[in-house]
RNA sequence: GCGGCAUUAGUCCAGCCUGGCAGGACGUCAGCUUCCCAAGCUGAAGGUCGCGGGUUCGAAUCCCGCAUGCCGCACCA
């Protein structure tokens, strides 16, 4: 299925829609989750913490979205995340002042040049718009993190970039108080903000958008030495290098063969794919792509993008990342406070392996992959823990005491599953909706319910039934939210 | 941010060229029908024609600006 498609489905279902729509001045770049989408994405973090946080013993927590100004001096997003551009005062093309002045001039330039700089090379070499030969205005730093002001004051400090600087300056205290030791996964899933200069596509980028990060801290000394490396190492990971060359390989042959730094590196890709596969995306589509040393963020010592084929192309949807002891050094030098961790007799700086995913591009591709359209029949075959609703409640007709029966079902069933009560139309068109939404279970009261205390149960791949007793729908609907029981 | 194309009901779209009552299909709702897969019949609701300005007796329609969306470029932690 096509982008199309799915963004159809989306506003036709509420999975997700433009923010501020009724208002002419809403800005390109945010969108809201609808009540189906709002669903699906719960079940889908509830999966990530289950299959990644709580799989690994990691400690979640939640951190502010405005964070200090300081916290990202140290971070260097104040100095690197920002990019020099220029523009043409005759036709407004803007351009990135660096690339196009290296491009031109050849060699490259050292990152970070005061804006002067570029202005004086662009002087130097006179250097005109390649657009339409006008001038060029001033050289400026275009930071893409929103700034926010504080109290009465209008203090500076920002909408965070990423959700990960959290867990960096809150990794003192919790050691101290979770009584943590190295190596140990930190978790968060939460909102960060971007000020992309070209939003596009509804969820794949977004200028407010959620992410759900692990920074796993450890001790570089003994990333090749992890005991529970043992349960993924014949695990697959298909690699695409650097290089270009290809590879789908055990984790234990991309640790030996240095393909990924270190065991714990490669512990850490299995798990991920193994989450993947559980979300129902279709895992011979998906890649680890290495990016090499110029696409690589600033901090970076390695970096495998996880990508997943869809019908606008590979997209990434989680960035994973070697830091090094970047982040933590940083912070201890900028904040002057000692955060160094105690492993064993040894006093280290952590290493980080950062698993930085995107969830609303998760979403997409988890409904990319799961829609599908036969015959008349639209159908949304996603895995049923994470369906947005679990079971459609219907009374075969809307007389004789059928409904007053499946609303009694109903509600015995709303406070453990997601259930949905429907008369409304015929029952073949009630399934057909629920398809839609990827639900399930259709539960239906029919005139035998009221002899025996029996329903039918309708199953949304197969669109087979059967009949099973009103006790036994309670397990029944357990047994689908199974995990285990899944390939 | 640049260029091209687009924006009309919940969704898809016609109407625009050539200015003159706001339309269709699907969907939704109500009633009838209905013992299991978008059936049928009857009826109804639903519109800031993206926003602002201009031209005109009169603008969905022509002109200008802006916003948003899609595609391409550029950008992309």
């Amino acid at each position: 299925m096509g982008y199309d498609e799915i963004y159809k489905l989306a506003l036709e279902r509420g999975f997700f829609s433009p923010s501020c729509e009724i208002y002419s001045d809403f800005q390109a770049g945010f969108w809201e989750y609808g009540p189906i989408g709002v669903s699906l994405r719960n079940n889908y973090v509830n999966l990530w913490r289950r299959e990644l946080v709580r799989r690994d013993g990691m400690t979640e927590i939640d951190g502010t979205q405005i964070m200090s100004k300081n916290v990202f001096v140290a971070s260097g997003h104040l100095g690197s995340f920002a990019d020099p551009i220029v523009v043409c005062t005759q036709c407004g093309t803007t351009v990135r002042a660096d690339r196009m002045i290296s491009e031109r001039v050849g060699g490259s330039l050292p990152e970070g040049l005061p804006t002067e700089e570029y202005d004086a090379l662009i002087a130097k070499h006179d250097l005109k718009c390649t657009n339409c030969k006008g001038d060029y205005g001033k050289v400026r730093k275009f930071n893409m993190m929103f700034r926010v002001g504080i109290g009465p004051k209008d203090d500076d400090a920002y909408l965070r970039p990423e959700t990960c600087q959290s867990i960096f300056v809150d990794a003192p205290r919790l050691f101290k108080t979770m009584r943590l030791k190295l190596p140990i996964g930190f978790a968060q899933f939460g909102k960060s903000f971007r000020n992309e200069i070209a939003p596009r596509q509804s969820l794949i980028r977004l200028r407010e958008f959620y992410q759900a990060e692990i920074e796993v801290f450890f001790n570089p000394k003994t990333a090749n030495n992890l005991a529970k490396f043992q349960e993924i190492k014949h695990v697959k990971l298909p690699i695409q290098k650097a290089d270009g060359n290809f590879a789908e390989i055990t984790a234990e042959e991309a640790a030996n063969r240095k393909i990924v730094p270190n065991q714990l590196v490669a512990y850490y890709l299995a798990i991920l794919i193994e989450f993947y596969a559980k979300t129902g995306i279709d895992i011979k589509k998906v890649r680890f792509r290495e990016l090499n040393a110029e696409d690589r963020a600033f901090y970076a010592l390695a970096a495998f993008d996880f990508e997943v084929q869809t019908s606008l192309g590979w997209m990434e949807l989680v960035a994973c990342n070697y830091r090094s002891d970047y982040d933590m050094g940083r912070h201890a030098k900028i904040s002057n406070h000692d955060l160094t961790i105690l492993d064993g007799e040894e006093k280290v700086i952590p290493h980080i392996f950062e698993i930085s995913m995107g969830i609303d591009r998760s979403i997409y591709c988890v409904l990319e992959h799961s829609y599908a359209k036969e015959n008349e029949r639209e159908v949304l075959r996603i895995k049923p823990y994470l369906a947005p609703i679990m079971a459609g409640i219907f009374p075969l007709v809307s007389k004789e005491g059928l409904p007053e029966k499946a609303q009694q079902i109903f509600d015995s069933l709303k406070k453990e599953f997601a259930v949905f009560y429907d008369e409304s139309g015929s029952i073949g068109r009630r399934y057909r909706r629920q398809d839609e939404i990827g639900t399930p279970v259709g539960v239906t009261v029919d005139f035998d319910t009221m002899k025996d205390n029996t329903v039918t149960v309708r199953d949304r791949d197969s669109m087979s039934q059967k009949r099973i007793k009103v006790e036994e729908i309670r397990s029944y609907l357990s047994s689908l939210l199974q995990i285990y029981s899944e390939s």
